[in-house]
DNA sequence: CTAATTTGCTGTCCAAGACAGGTAAGCGAC
DNA sequence: GTCGCTTACCTGTCTTGGACAGCAAATTAG
């Protein structure tokens, strides 16, 4: 073995949280070079890929289905407006609140992630036959829900104090 | 289904690699909360880990293991080396390099992070049968390397250029 | 010896997470 | 109606971390 850095053994402390810690990191680096090609951030592009997929929203909810606090949200958008990609429009329903929605010109970005994403399945998923790739995804949403049976998401808005280590 | 954020539909285009995403945003959301307790954040512990699992490096082979550039790979040494965990060293066999080794303080935190990455596992898996995990893990590594072998972390020195959506 | 390369450090710009406020709108109790 | 609480969003600040440029010292090639 050593073949890279896969399974250093140290991992014994826990195999599969650290091969989830390494394949994010690469697989993240591998989508941003790509989506690079688009000028969109991970982030970015995610939110308007929920966007696209379930139509108006208004932040709040965005926000809790990417998993960032509401300045994240509010941040996140406001660089999408900025770039003409999405839209802020008041709620009818609820003066307090803000729906965003994509524009046109987000609309015509999404053929191109879309082509983006394809890619990136492509190369994540190499020469894995069909049912090998059924099988690791039934593994990550399996992983999935256990970890979001711990609560994290629901936690995600708390305060929780303490920081680690700091400059100091 | 519709349990929260899973499989949105959107995935469509790329079930597996927004799996990926989502999974690896709520377990190093889980990680970070579970490693404040001993003040160190996710990146930090893991250079630490990768020292104590293969001895004293030299900074560019610790950035190349953990995937981050030069400079990235400084700031998160320094601080640990500010906290007293590390120490720098320089390499006798070539004196432009630098040795990181831990420190006693640095060795004396061991137990403890690995109490919290066994704890992570615990979460992590859930109530997964040893031969579910195992699958699991095989697929992890599966795609991990695929990843790998699309070599971002090869060119994870060069210059790239272009950058994303930025302020204006 | 000189010239090119490697190694590490510094500084800058940027995205994003976490947190602490602050404002405006909604809502319930009285 | 008014008072008070909550919700939704925004802003500012601090921090981590990625990407990049430039620099100094050591090494290596010629």
């Amino acid at each position: 073995m050593d073949e890279g850095s896969i399974a250093p053994g140290a991992a014994a402390g826990g195999p599969i949280s650290h091969t989830i810690f390494r394949l994010a990191r690469i697989h993240s680096l591998l989508a941003g070079r790509l989506l690079r090609e688009v000028g969109l951030h991970p982030s970015q592009e995610l939110l308007l890929m929920a966007l696209w997929d379930g139509g108006p929203r208004r932040q709040t909810d965005l926000g809790a289905e990417l998993g960032t606090d509401s300045a994240g949200t509010t941040r996140i958008v406001q660089r999408l407006e900025e770039a003409g990609y999405v839209r802020r429009r008041p709620d009818p329903a609820d003066r307090r609140a803000t729906l965003v929605e994509t524009t046109p010109a987000g609309a015509a970005l999404r053929e191109h992630v879309e082509r983006i994403w394809t890619h990136l399945e492509e190369l994540t998923v190499g020469d894995m036959t069909p049912a090998e790739q059924g099988s690791a995804l039934a593994g990550l949403l399996r992983l999935e829900r256990n970890v979001l049976a711990t609560d994290p998401c629901q936690e995600l808005g708390r305060r929780v104090g303490k920081r680690g280590l700091t400059r100091e």
